[in-house]
DNA sequence: TTGTAAGCGTTATCAT
DNA sequence: ATGATAACGCTTACAA
């Protein structure tokens, strides 16, 4: 087809406002071009910086990235609306996604260790995160160390856990107190109720991620213990909000961003029938005024 | 076909890990059973609400909650990917979603004034909130106010901005100084610094959303200047983050969960060729520290 | 009730 | 290079 007639057939299309149609391109080409991710919900201040950079990622290689959310969302994968899919997701079961790649289906998970040819892991340094987390409060002479963990069955919070019972096994010396959380504020509130009521002197608290260091922050407002004074306070997220709060929280750090954009590339590269190793996201220590010394 | 065979065949397709196909379904359907939300961008702290609101419509009627970004994925509307679509997306040009409206795919708008029979608007009462903002500031006993505004073609920049004209109009006893914002971080903190320079008494400043009054607190972090005494705030939306600030930043409030499940009504209805009215999100206003009395 | 066939809008294959 | 045709996997309409 010579350059010419192809400009011509060009414009006749766009005269008669033509449009491929997608699902049938996608069914005779047994491809749709789209990546999905799949969140647990939409709320939470981890997703903004993560998404636009699987997108980044995504639209450079040709791939469009939607997101989805919620049980009914699961069966784009399966029915091959999407190439592939990228899990952040509780309400995925690990046995969900081991028979859709089973089934040759593409996945990359970000919050759970699963072994399969078609599934890659792209993990936080969840345990580095918390060994920097509880060791600095050590550093910082705290001998009474709150932890407030995830819910039950959490990936980040098992291996969060995990470390800090290392550390704690080595420094004896403190007091361990483990507290029962679920990752949203109001488990930070309840955990600050117990700290108050327990109080009977400088106490440290290591919220397994920011949303609960948030609530524990809020429920301890006019109640006449301060922050990096009396209670001594660290998160693990470096969430956004965190910035604005005065004095600012200590916390553990990495690169939304950077995740989102090597989940996406880890997906395409198997999608592209390479062989790829699981990564890890490597994570710092932010200190923080909520910490004070002892 | 009887029960029996009924279960019996679903037993077969089970044990043959029959999954059908959606680009099939969807070619011979010629609907997919899929609604598509467009954001400008995955970041800002609007959204999460908004998303879930919307989801929990679409889930229960029956319908599955797509969200895009970016220019690339605007294709999945003339493609036919999806059966409809949530515009919150200032990449999405007039001209363009009139032209989608034309071939009859059904759009509803939250970001603009458009009319065709195939699009529905379901906007923010931006002029009552700014409105209620601008006169707070007066009944306060203000008399110079800034007025941050978003970035230039913004629909609700503009209708705030409007409002508060109105208000300025009826009371010349104040002096009223526009300030060109981005509704970023960083046009509050640069408004931050042009308040600063002039500053000769107390000012009021009203910042067109949170985001830039999130920035124009944080420069102000430092320099002397105290908000809520030798500066009075007030924002627009009520994002999460306002609720942790001392003092209390003033604002204006709507629930994001209701425009969202609205917007999703919307979308439905005109799908299934109800004839529906434009409808439109109330506010509030909240009061705060951030905003002293004169 | 059951089975058969046509067709959705593409892309790919095969002759011409 | 060009044009005709089959096939992708499903739904549906109609025939048996």
């Amino acid at each position: 087809m010579t350059d010419e007639t192809r400009s011509k057939i060009l414009a006749v299309a766009k005269e008669l406002n033509y449009v491929p149609n997608a699902a049938a391109r996608t069914l005779k080409k047994r491809e749709s071009g789209i990546l999905g991710v799949f969140l647990t919900d939409f709320k939470g201040d981890v997703y903004g910086d993560l998404l636009d950079g699987m997108k980044e990622v995504c639209n450079g290689r040709g791939y469009d990235l939607i997101v989805c959310s919620g049980k009914r969302a699961h069966r784009m994968l399966p029915e091959r609306m999407i190439d592939g899919a990228v899990i952040l997701d509780q309400t995925f079961k690990n046995e969900e996604l081991l028979k859709y790649a089973d089934r040759n289906h593409k996945i990359v998970v970000l919050d759970r260790e699963l072994d399969h040819p078609n599934i890659n892991q792209v993990l936080l340094d969840n345990k580095a995160g918390a060994a920097l987390a509880a060791e600095y409060l050590l550093e910082q002479g705290h001998r009474k160390i709150y932890v407030v963990s995830g819910p039950e069955g959490s990936f980040d919070s098992t291996q969060r856990m995990k470390a800090v019972k290392m550390v704690a096994d080595r420094a004896r010396e403190a007091e361990w107190i483990e507290i029962a959380g679920d990752f949203k504020k109001s488990g930070g509130e309840r955990a600050a109720e117990q700290v108050i009521r327990e109080y009977s002197g400088p106490a440290a608290v290591f919220c397994l991620n920011d949303e609960m260091a948030i609530g524990f922050w809020n429920r301890l407002e006019g109640t006449g213990y301060r922050i990096g004074e009396h209670i001594h306070l660290i998160g693990f997220d470096n969430i956004e909000l965190t910035n604005y709060m005065q004095p600012r929280l200590a916390t553990i750090n990495y690169s939304k961003r950077k995740w989102g954009a090597l989940a996406a590339e880890q997906l395409i590269k198997i999608l592209a029938g390479e062989q790829v190793e699981h990564e890890r996201i490597y994570v710092t220590l932010i200190k923080g005024e909520s910490v004070g010394k002892i």
